[in-house]
DNA sequence: GTCTATAAAGCGATAGAC
DNA sequence: GTCTATCGCTTTATAGAC
């Protein structure tokens, strides 16, 4: 029998998977063992903090991967509109056409708020802000813009709801569709 | 001591609170009892299936009020365009103007999806047919109602997870206002 | 780094007195 | 209808062997 040793960045996604999935509450050590196929020692040499400390990496781990594939090419792409397009790929592709649901949306809306509200808002200030950006860089004024922005991440957080309760992708796909067109479009 | 004789119809708005706020999983008996000022002997006197019972005795209490206060009014207003400013008025005072979430939101975002897949599509799928239907009446194109509908109802949801990430009720009555706007002007 | 054994607390649910 | 006592199970977390 290959015993594989694992390390603690091969575990985050899967602790994440289960996060996402049951929530903070809901995710049981039987779970977390379970899906990382991982004893509990061996979890809480990893986090000795329990699952706070899981929590809490999970939640870094989600802000960084959006740091890297989405805020950051949106504030730093020369092209701002690639920046956008490229987000609502990545987006799509992340979010796995609305059969996954956002971690952080799922916390947002439980009691896991109170736990983790700087995280909570922290990832989604960053998000907004950094569309905001690109789309003054698109030549919308700063006020259309933030406003624009809030309408599209909020979109997507109440698409990836629809899609979840019908079970149907094409509800999520359908609205990254739309409000990508709403952005390239009118300039009211 | 005056002792209070309850009624389980009284007791379905304490449970819903606590399942909005907790989760399925989340709602445990000790909350529910915390909330309800009640022993658990009465609490599994009205819900003799215990939390099951009382998760469907939830649903279906909210879907209820939505028939009631929203859906019907949608659906047989014969000023389509008042039912429709109606409905957002209704939704803005059920929300409480962003602090509260939806519980059927929730469930559908959760693992809850699964154990109540009919209640929580059943919803959703009321409020949008609704909403079209009524959108139909005056004078779009069933098409583009029932996009606008999914429209609504989904930016409805994605205001409540942004409200409660920000704690910030502007987020959620502001989408209110323009989702608003977007259904009485532009008919393209 | 991985595992099993174990502790203490919390869980949903039931029984039975009042 | 309400309560307390109790059961059996699951929970998070720790200890210690390997």
């Amino acid at each position: 029998m290959a015993r594989v040793i694992a390390e603690r960045e091969d575990v985050i996604p899967m602790l994440a998977e289960v996060f996402r999935t049951y929530g903070f509450e809901g995710a049981s050590l039987a779970r977390i063992t379970e899906q990382t196929k991982l004893g509990k020692g061996s979890i809480y040499h990893f986090f000795p903090g329990g699952k706070e400390e899981m929590a809490e990496a999970v939640l870094a781990h989600v802000d960084a991967w959006f740091k890297q594939h989405v805020f950051e090419p949106l504030n730093e792409s020369a092209d701002a509109a690639a920046g956008i397009e490229a987000m609502f790929d990545e987006v799509g592709r992340y979010f796995q056409s609305g059969r996954r649901v956002c971690l952080v949306g799922v916390f947002a809306l439980g009691n896991e708020r109170d736990r983790f509200s700087d995280q909570v808002r922290d990832y989604f200030s960053a998000w907004i802000d950094a569309l905001a950006a690109a789309l003054v860089r698109t030549g919308r004024k700063p006020e259309d813009a933030m406003a624009l922005a809030e309408e599209v991440v909020g979109g997507i957080q109440g698409a990836l709801v629809l899609a979840r309760a019908f079970d149907r992708t094409s509800v999520f796909t359908d609205t990254l569709h739309r409000l990508r067109g709403r952005l390239s479009v009118s300039q009211n």
